[in-house]
DNA sequence: GACGACATACCGACTGGTTGGTATGTATCG
DNA sequence: CGATACATACCAACCAGTCGGTATGTCGTC
């Protein structure tokens, strides 16, 4: 569904303006009407495309996956022959991707779920999906890391995959409170480091 | 400054409002009114206190900082002999935290900064302030540590706590997410394991 | 100890601008 | 013609902030 010939139309534009206004002022103090002159159309054409606000929230949170989801499946580290490398490719990718504004690399859906996970399920759930959605990508080579390894710690791929995105969070936080993506470098540094010694053939089980 | 014999009066009122009402809905969805009535006081106190919604925000910061720090303070970690110990105690303490609804052990300036980096510089400093102040608190023990075991890492000491702080600000975002703190804790489980790691005596300088 | 002057704390009706949403019109395309 | 894709005008509710008023000190003076 969806993904028609990529018309300039404007469905799309909102949605383009609706990632960049709510990523920098946050979705509960996004209003409509700055939304429709960031996209250059009209309120009519709005409410024609989405039946509320909610739902435009719903749709951007959608369309944060597909976009997202189109820029990792591309990104070269999944040439790696190890698939440990994969994984710290990865991680790797998303420090790569701290340039800029801090808006410019900062993550949507993180961000709403914050605003509206008791007010709102509907968009709540779909910025779950799109987080879930996405740390899955690393559960398999996380899995074949450990299989290669032959470990059987007592964490689970998904929760170390789930634990990566947490630290992403987290430092997309302290990069809004700072003012700037250096910490968020460091703490991501921290996450490669974690991992590597995760996988180190030295600590393969540190205890029970 | 500040500390008067801690009186019920409207302003305390409105600063513990301000806390669970901001916490649950975020900063930008709250309103004045509704702060008054969860308070159990009138708009006229608001105003007489508070010259604006954001100078409310910035002493909810800083009322955050005090509760939490006077929290944390008398924690029982502090006791134990080992500094690692202490920042593994720290961790744990977090851990426990970690009980009851989402909105009563999330955080309020990790939930703020992300809604007004951009548009309130002021309330974002505050929000800075209470995060870095509470990492502070970790970096005596941090260093300690390091001096027990003669580590010279290629990390400081200032971005291992920070890291502390951003894994718990993601493990509180992917809780919202996910309804419940289960996931929180594998995360906050996760960051052990790799304070454990990093300190192992085993490995103290895995390159270079 | 009565009294005036002034400050603090609070009340609640009001306001002007904003906001999400609607109603209706129109142009283009198949 | 009918449906889709907009545009324009409009509205009722809401929101942050204001303003005149009251109740209660509290300090100095005589």
């Amino acid at each position: 569904m969806s993904t028609q010939p990529a018309k300039r139309d404007a469905r799309s534009k909102l949605l383009d303006a609706a990632l960049s206004v709510i990523r920098t002022k946050g979705y509960s103090a996004t209003t409509v009407d700055e939304l429709c002159a960031a996209a250059g159309v009209t309120k009519g054409a709005f409410f024609h495309h989405f039946r509320s606000k909610e739902e435009l929230g719903v749709a951007a949170a959608e369309y944060w996956s597909e976009t997202t989801g189109a820029l990792f499946a591309q990104a070269p580290y999944h040439d790696c022959a190890d698939p440990l490398d994969r994984v710290l490719g990865y991680v790797s990718f998303r420090k790569d991707l701290l340039e800029g504004g801090v808006a410019d690399f900062t993550c949507l859906v993180g961000t709403m779920v914050q605003e509206t996970y008791q007010s709102t399920p509907a968009i709540r759930d779909a910025c779950e999906r799109s987080i879930s959605g996405h740390a899955e990508t690393l559960e398999s080579d996380i899995e074949a890391a450990m299989r290669v390894r032959n470990m059987c710690p007592d964490w689970t791929p998904a929760s170390l995959a789930l634990h990566t995105q947490a630290v992403l969070q987290g430092a997309f936080i302290l990069a809004k409170a700072k003012g700037g993506p250096a910490i968020a470098a460091d703490s991501i540094d921290h996450l490669t480091r974690y991992l590597q010694l995760l996988f180190s053939p030295a600590t393969t089980d540190p205890q029970s």
